[in-house]
DNA sequence: CGGACAAGCTGA
DNA sequence: CAGCTTGTCCGG
């Protein structure tokens, strides 16, 4: 982060007087980053000696920077400003801030994701301003006993009997980054606890949990305190963090919790995607978590039913022996899509089965949740998405833009573009007919047609249904939705994932990973309704329907070994040297191509640049560090140009 | 990012 | 030519 000088004490002229009177000192030169999120500078200003002691690395201060009051943050204290610029004083000194080490990660984090450092930092500050702020960067020895502070017996040491999620604590918390593989319904609290056991009472030491979900958040937080774990749930509870000796634990965000440094840290479900931030900078939780214990050589654990390919090539892969593996998962039934008739569409007989199951012991509602449940998943809302002429067969298209028409009979039938919302009536374009085939159908109305199939109420749960405290289903023993419904649901009878085909063969990088993440999901949703209880009357099961039974994700599922899909896709990547045996970035916006032709003349050895296709540029290099560096070696065009280091959606 | 200042457009 | 929009520059 220095842009000039080694760090040293600077005693500017003016500084009058003995430096350990009461009142303070000379003033003290500290160089901050403004929080301006496009700025990529550092600059230079004066604390006044009475405040001198109030600031560290990491602290919050406000400045006037061109003319405007901002808030900073002090990157380095005690620096000499280069020659001939006039260092203002900061106008005040705000807030505690992130530990050193966090200030440090994020400048890491700016060379990893071509952001800058300001973005990452404001993810790291207190929502809150927070007082007091420390006394200068020494405190007092912590009285720092050898003993664990999670209370409970057993606690950090080495479990006795199967841990509950197959593999060993012991072996997970070793040491460097490991990435364990445990079957999806797998109850993390005995990894949580032993990583909790790495705490030490009065030390400043932290460990840190990052979890995908919210409500997962609440979860853990409340097994830790069940065994007397102290806890900091963020962003609530940042304060509490930058204290340190406790478990730290939150979503995305809190891989930048202000733990002063790390004893150990988990990332749970680090395979999911909600651990990567969409916006640019594009930066990945677990990777930044894996960087951070790294850095304090803390144990790293990355957690997860189907590691990733980038997670697996993150660290050593810990998994349970095959039969532990297989019994965590459900038993798993494949329709062959197929043989099957196709004027049943999605709802084959199976699905109707199963509806009818569901339905059989009341009136398909209850109260207090249906005794049986049965939830039907589909990766796409709304109703006849696809529409073709009954007649001729012609497939209309959006006369304004050409997009797909689909059929919406709210305010009036018509058939509305998705695209530019073009409205046309139902009408064939070709023939006239007013008769229509529905090819593609949406979940709202697959509730339609399963409610007529069942003879009971089909509630429909996607990503529109509010979040309420009860069932979102609202009891019903028949549920329709998208890939929202295994989110929000407590439980299932049964899945049925009606058309795996869609997720398997969306035109990405990641398309298996992804459909293997919602089998995951799904798994989940049957395996927890079947935990303790229902294992006599059988476990829950889960019905794929495809018309790729013999795809890796498929047999993945039926034999509970999700490294089949890695196994699968590692050669497809190398051959096609896509990430992760490759690194690649994207760059689009006004400025990419400027960008990407100073790129390839200043850094054509060490990267590949294509395009424009769709007005994105692809940077490929040999791995990540290689494309980090050249895409830190240009200097940006004044355009504006988004930069997407690792995208998601290759 | 967003204020400052310059250059360009518009209408009486 | 005032009054406004649009563009470019740059920050201690």
């Amino acid at each position: 982060m220095a842009t000039s000088g080694p760090p040293r004490r600077s005693r500017p002229s003016g500084g009058l007087g003995d430096p350990e009177a009461a009142g303070g000192g000379p003033a003290l030169t500290v160089r901050v980053v403004p929080d301006v999120p496009a700025l990529r500078r550092t600059f230079d200003y004066l604390v006044p000696g009475e405040q001198a002691d109030l600031v560290a690395v990491g602290t919050e201060v406000r400045v006037v920077l061109h003319g405007r009051r901002v808030r900073a943050w002090v990157a380095e204290v005690g620096v000499e400003p280069p020659p001939g610029v006039a260092v203002r004083p900061v106008t005040a000194v705000r807030s505690v801030g992130p530990p050193p080490g966090v200030v440090a990660l994020a400048a890491w984090a700016a060379w990893r994701w071509a952001g800058t450092v300001p973005t990452f930092l404001r993810t790291a500050s207190s929502p809150t301003v927070v007082r007091p702020l420390p006394a200068g960067p020494r405190r007092a020895p912590a009285a720092g006993g050898p003993e664990a502070v999670g209370g409970s017996a057993g606690v950090g040491r080495r479990n006795v009997g199967a841990p509950r999620s197959g593999v060993d604590p012991a072996a997970v918390l070793a040491g460097g980054t490991a990435v364990v593989r445990v079957g999806p319904a797998s109850d993390p609290t005995d990894l949580l606890v032993a990583a909790a056991g790495r705490l030490r009472a009065g030390a400043r030491g932290g460990v840190l949990v990052v979890v995908p979900e919210v409500r997962q958040v609440r979860a853990v937080a409340a097994a830790l305190r069940r065994h007397g774990v102290p806890v900091a749930e963020l962003p609530g509870g940042w304060a509490v963090a930058r204290r340190g000796g406790c478990v730290a634990v939150g979503t995305r965000a809190a891989a930048w919790a202000p733990l002063p440094e790390l004893r150990a840290a988990v990332v749970l479900d680090a395979h999911d995607d909600a651990l990567v931030e969409q916006r640019a900078p594009t930066w990945s939780a677990w990777q930044v978590v894996a960087e951070r214990a790294r850095r304090d050589g803390a144990p790293c654990a990355l957690v997860s039913p189907c590691p990733t390919l980038d997670l697996l090539a993150a660290g050593r892969l810990l998994a349970p022996d095959r039969t532990a593996e297989r019994l965590g998962w459900p038993p798993v039934e494949v329709v062959d899509r197929r043989s099957a008739d196709p004027r049943h569409g999605l709802l084959s007989p199976r699905v109707a089965d199963l509806a009818r199951w569901a339905v059989a012991p009341g009136d398909g509602t209850s109260p207090g949740g249906p005794e049986r449940r049965v939830v039907c998943v589909v990766n796409r809302t709304g109703g006849v998405r696809l529409v073709a002429c009954a007649a001729c067969g012609e497939l209309d298209r959006c006369p304004q833009c050409q997009g797909a028409l689909e059929q919406v009979e709210v305010p009036a039938p018509a058939l509305r573009c998705r695209r530019c919302a073009t409205e046309r009536p139902v009408v064939c374009a070709r023939c006239g007919s007013t008769s229509t085939r529905a090819l593609r159908l949406g979940s709202a109305r697959l509730r339609r047609d399963l409610q007529a199939l069942a003879g009971a109420p089909v509630a429909e749960v996607t990503g529109a249904v509010a979040d309420g405290d009860g069932d979102p289903a609202g009891g019903a023993a028949v549920v329709v939705g998208t890939d929202a419904a295994l989110r929000r649901l407590a439980h299932a009878d049964a899945v049925v994932v009606l058309d795996l085909d869609t997720v398997l063969l969306a035109p990405r990088l990641r398309a298996a990973e992804e459909a293997m993440a919602l089998v995951v999901r799904a798994a989940r949703l049957v395996r927890r309704s079947a935990l303790p209880s229902a294992a006599g009357r059988g476990a829950g099961r889960l019905v794929l329907q495809t018309r790729q039974p013999s795809h890796p994700v498929v047999r993945a599922a039926v034999a509970g070994d999700p490294g089949l899909v890695a196994a699968a896709e590692l050669p497809v990547r190398q051959a096609l040297r896509l990430p992760p045996v490759t690194a690649v970035a994207e760059l689009s916006g006004p400025g990419a191509a400027d960008y990407a032709g100073a790129l390839q003349a200043k850094a054509g050895a060490a990267v590949e640049v294509d395009g424009p296709l769709d007005g994105t540029w692809t940077v490929r290099a040999p791995d990540a560090s290689a494309l980090c560096d050249a895409l830190a070696s240009v200097d940006r065009p004044s355009e504006r140009v988004r930069v997407e280091v690792d995208p998601l959606h290759l």
